[in-house]
DNA sequence: TAACTGGAACTAGCA
DNA sequence: GCTGCTAGTTCCAGT
């Protein structure tokens, strides 16, 4: 390893140190960083000062900041109880490193200056900096691609977690080890942050009896870092040597650690995990599940209040400050009322202000304030509109740093494009970044990151850039090009679970966490010299190779509906699909019991390889109308499709009703985005959308409403949120937020973050949560998508891929270390009292059953609120 | 030659 | 403790 390798092994290892906040860390600000020698947009000590500036940093000294004083106030605004400089430097080092041309005024010119973003603590320099030269010391780090440190190393760095656990433990916290904002780390800002915006943007909406936010599952009792040391490094850190293969086992994180560590007895660990450790939500949320519903929610725990400011919220960037607009304050309502917060909080959260019921607050950010990646957007607003015109492959394998490029993303015909619509003016700069699926909010993905791929077949320019510890590629969409670009230049580059691990304050877990989405976002110049935001995301995108060699996938199927004496022919295309396929039909029950499970007759002679023909079983109970059943494709234990949705309808005559109702449905060649098994799209459909082919083709129905509401007009049929909320208690485990409650994962082509102007207005909360059809326009669908983008982490490839439907998700394979009670779920945000009394309502008073605090819930952005609240409702 | 691609060996965790 | 399975990582060979 080279010396300079080192160095900056070295660095980041101070960095973490920083992460953590030590108290003691003085040193962190002169520490000499190789990026010294780099034109840093300030210089260091400039950095060190700020670093021990007061940090009543408002929006407007932020704004009052130059052209470089984003990033001045960026750091002024972070800096504040800890010392993150020396974490910006490393990345301005990097950003530096690469190329700012090409930056179109859409927010890149001027540079995006590096601000210390929720995720900012995730620092994933490029190649070998990725890695947190922490670990680098650990024992169960590979040394394939880094150097051995000594047993003295290690201990330094676990004298440096210890140093942490007691810098954020007080004794009113219930764990010693746990605090909502326990990971230092929560780059994302993910729960701790949110629990921060309840407490202080939604103070009312934090009150522990009344907000359907504060969810036990908020423990402040459990911190993630709680899991990643105890089963990752303590248990490690003594004589563990890495094997004779240096490879990642020796670093994994044990499969046990991202189980819930529900009940543990341990003071370290919990009765409630703190969902909201991981700034990205981990894949397993299980990480966070299983909280005790007795366990005092943060806000119970006096005291601790300033504990429940994550401390990546500590490192806040200006954009964040001031960005929300321009009635809002900066600290948004309550802000202010808590100067001593505010002095440890500057960060405004970053996906919950949009989620403020603020209709037509458009998602404008100043030149140099780009919204962190992080941060949700809309992908259309006004007459402008980001488009993902041809979506990526659900399958790509990435490559390892020890493994040479496996080329850029592709789609099925060429690559990805990406269109922005209603804007023509001048180039502007696309940002492409690899994010998460799961079913949390969007954030950058820890463990893919995007990676700029060269040759000759690459005719698209792009330039890399790094912010908050993520890699971006940008590139150009020139007016030229109709301000439209084919992404063949972006490949992904898979990070070592272990490496990422354990990071500090990183708590996602790299296994089976394999799903990524392609991030687009652009900022569009306004008259008053602001950027107005659009992004959108690609489908789920599966990275893994095993997975992408073995999963099944559906991609279509023929018919959907059959009569309930069964009997017809079930085509089924997609790949990994062989005539050694299985295919079972099977409904649950809004508890996800089985209700009924029929294997499907194969008719091999029919079948190829990469279709097969099944007899459509018969469906053999009594029901008063058409039943929604799920169906998938299985090529063994833990290999199976993601559940497709099939319909029994009572008779011809009554499938001809169906028919003529659903008429698209005949039509439905396929039903599945090219994904890999995810969720069904279904409960994404929470707009009564007007029926229209011009769905996306891979749209997948939605589970009909008529399995659980047969006594409900399919018109009316509050199906999804329904179904999702019996689905995933998941989806409680999100942030206690609209956008993070997504019950359900959509495999579909999405505008996550699609904006509905105004969606409040046009689309009531409780309109969201009615839908009379199952075919959803892709506009509509990407609207509820950023607050339904649900992923449940395929800890399980079965459960996972049987997760499609509502119901599914846990009950398949019942793991009740991923069932944690409903009350430490927070479930009592819509107790079952309410979805009956919801069911039987009128739908014209639908609305009014959705409690005020739903509204209050609202998505204004994702047009979605009470209805996704719902969603992840009660059981 | 470099980039890309497909496959598989190897290892560890878990049931 | 053994076995089988699963998944992550690395390596190899071919294009």
């Amino acid at each position: 390893m080279s010396s300079l390798k080192y160095a900056e092994e070295l660095d980041f290892r101070l960095i973490f140190e920083g992460d953590g906040r030590q108290a003691a860390a003085p040193d962190l600000h002169v520490k000499t960083l190789p990026t010294s020698s780099q034109p840093l947009a300030e210089p260091p000590v400039s950095q060190e000062l700020q670093s021990h500036l007061p940090c009543h940093f408002t929006a407007d000294t932020y704004q009052s900041q130059g052209p470089q004083g984003g990033a001045q106030g960026n750091l002024r605004a972070f800096d504040c109880p800890s010392i993150e400089i020396t974490s910006i430097a490393p990345i301005n080092h990097v950003e530096t490193e690469i190329s700012q041309e090409g930056l179109a005024a859409g927010g890149a010119e001027g540079g995006f200056l590096e601000t210390s973003w929720s995720r900012d603590q995730l620092y994933l320099p490029l190649d070998h900096c990725y890695r947190d030269p922490a670990l680098s010391q650990s024992p169960c780090s590979s040394l394939s691609s880094r150097s051995w440190m000594s047993d003295h190393s290690c201990e330094s760095f676990s004298h440096v977690y210890d140093e942490e656990v007691e810098l954020y433990d007080l004794p009113t916290l219930g764990s010693p080890a746990g605090s909502p904002l326990g990971s230092p780390g929560c780059g994302g800002g993910a729960f701790g942050v949110e629990l921060w915006q309840q407490k202080y943007q939604h103070p009312s909406a934090f009150n522990p009896t009344l907000s359907p936010f504060q969810s036990p599952l908020q423990s402040p009792c459990h911190s993630p870092r709680t899991s990643v040391t105890e089963d990752s490094w303590l248990s490690r850190r003594p004589n563990s040597r890495p094997s004779s293969r240096p490879t990642s086992p020796c670093g994994k994180r044990r499969h046990t650690s991202a189980e819930p560590l529900t009940c543990s007895p341990s003071p370290h660990h919990s009765p409630s995990p703190t969902p909201g450790a991981s700034p990205r939500g981990s894949v397993t949320d299980e990480t966070w599940l299983g909280s005790s519903p007795g366990a005092p929610g943060p806000l119970q725990v006096s005291g601790c209040q300033d504990l429940d400011v994550p401390s990546k919220t500590r490192r806040t960037s200006g954009s964040q400050l001031g960005h929300v607009g321009p009635e809002d304050p900066p600290l948004g309502e309550e802000g202010h009322e808590q100067e001593g917060l505010a002095e440890l909080v500057l960060h405004v959260p970053s996906h919950f202000s949009w989620n403020k019921p603020k209709p037509g607050n458009p998602p404008l950010f100043g030149a140099l304030t780009p919204p962190p990646l992080d941060w949700p957007l809309p992908s259309q607003y006004d007459r402008y509109e980001l488009k993902l015109e041809v979506q990526p492959k659900s399958y790509h394998r990435a490559h390892y740093e020890t493994e040479g490029s496996r080329g850029a993303i592709k789609a099925a015909e060429g690559h990805p494009v990406v269109k922005l619509s209603g804007y023509s003016e001048q180039q502007l700069s696309l940002q492409l970044f690899i994010g998460t699926a799961d079913d949390r909010y969007l954030r950058p993905h820890a463990f893919y990151q995007v990676h700029r791929v060269t040759g000759k077949t690459v005719t698209t320019t792009c330039q890399e850039r790094l912010l908050g510890g993520t890699k971006v590629l940008e590139v150009p969409l020139l007016p030229e090009n109709s301000m439209s670009t084919s992404i063949d230049c972006a490949g992904i580059l898979k990070l070592r679970n272990a490496d990422i691990e354990l990071k500090k304050g990183e708590t996602d877990i790299g296994r089976k966490n394999t799903r990524v989405r392609v991030v687009f976002r652009v900022g569009i110049p306004q008259w008053d010299r602001q950027l107005l935001w659009l992004q959108t995301l690609s489908i789920p995108v599966e990275c893994s190779q095993r997975s992408g060699q073995e999963l099944p996938q559906v991609d279509s199927f023929s018919p959907t509906s059959c009569s309930v004496n069964g009997g017809e022919e079930l085509l089924i295309r997609g790949s990994n699909i062989s005539t050694q396929s299985r295919v079972m039909f099977m409904e649950r029950g809004p508890d996800g019991r089985s209700l009924w499970e029929m294997d499907a007759r194969v008719v091999p002679e029919k079948s190829s390889e990469s279709s097969i023909v099944v007899e459509v079983p018969r469906y053999n109970k009594k029901t008063p109308g058409p039943v929604q059943v799920q169906f998938y494709v299985s090529n063994g234990k833990r290999r199976k499709s993601l559940a497709q949705n099939f319909t029994f309808h009572l008779s011809p005559a009554a499938g001809a009703l169906l028919v003529k109702q659903e008429p698209w449905e005949r039509e439905h060649v396929s039903h599945h985005p090219p994904a890999f098994t995810f969720y069904d799209s279904s409960d994404l459909s929470v707009h009564r959308a007007p029926r229209s082919h011009q769905t996306h083709p891979l749209h997948h129905p939605p589970v009909s409403s008529t399995t659980l509401f047969p006594h409900t007009s399919p018109a009316i049929t509050p199906q999804i949120p329904l179904q999702s909320s019996i689905i995933t208690p998941r989806a409680f485990t999100g942030p206690p937020q609209v956008s993070a409650l997504p019950p359900q994962t959509s495999s579909l082509p999405s505008q996550v973050s699609t904006m509905q102007t105004p969606p409040f207005p046009t689309h009531p909360p409780t309109s969201l949560a009615l839908q009379s059809s199952p075919v959803v326009p892709q506009r509509e669908q990407s609207s509820c998508l950023s607050s339904c983008r649900s992923f449940v982490p395929p800890t399980d490839g079965q459960k996972s891929s049987l997760s499609t439907s509502p119901g599914q998700v846990l009950n398949i394979k019942q793991e009740p270390e991923e069932q944690p009670s409903l009350g430490s779920l927070g479930l009592q945000e819509i107790t079952l009292d309410d979805v009956n009394e919801i069911i039987d309502r009128d739908i014209s008073s639908l609305s009014s059953s959705v409690r005020p605090d739903q509204f209050d819930q609202y998505d204004w952005q994702h047009g979605s609120s009470g209805a996704m609240r719902f969603c992840g409702g009660p059981q």
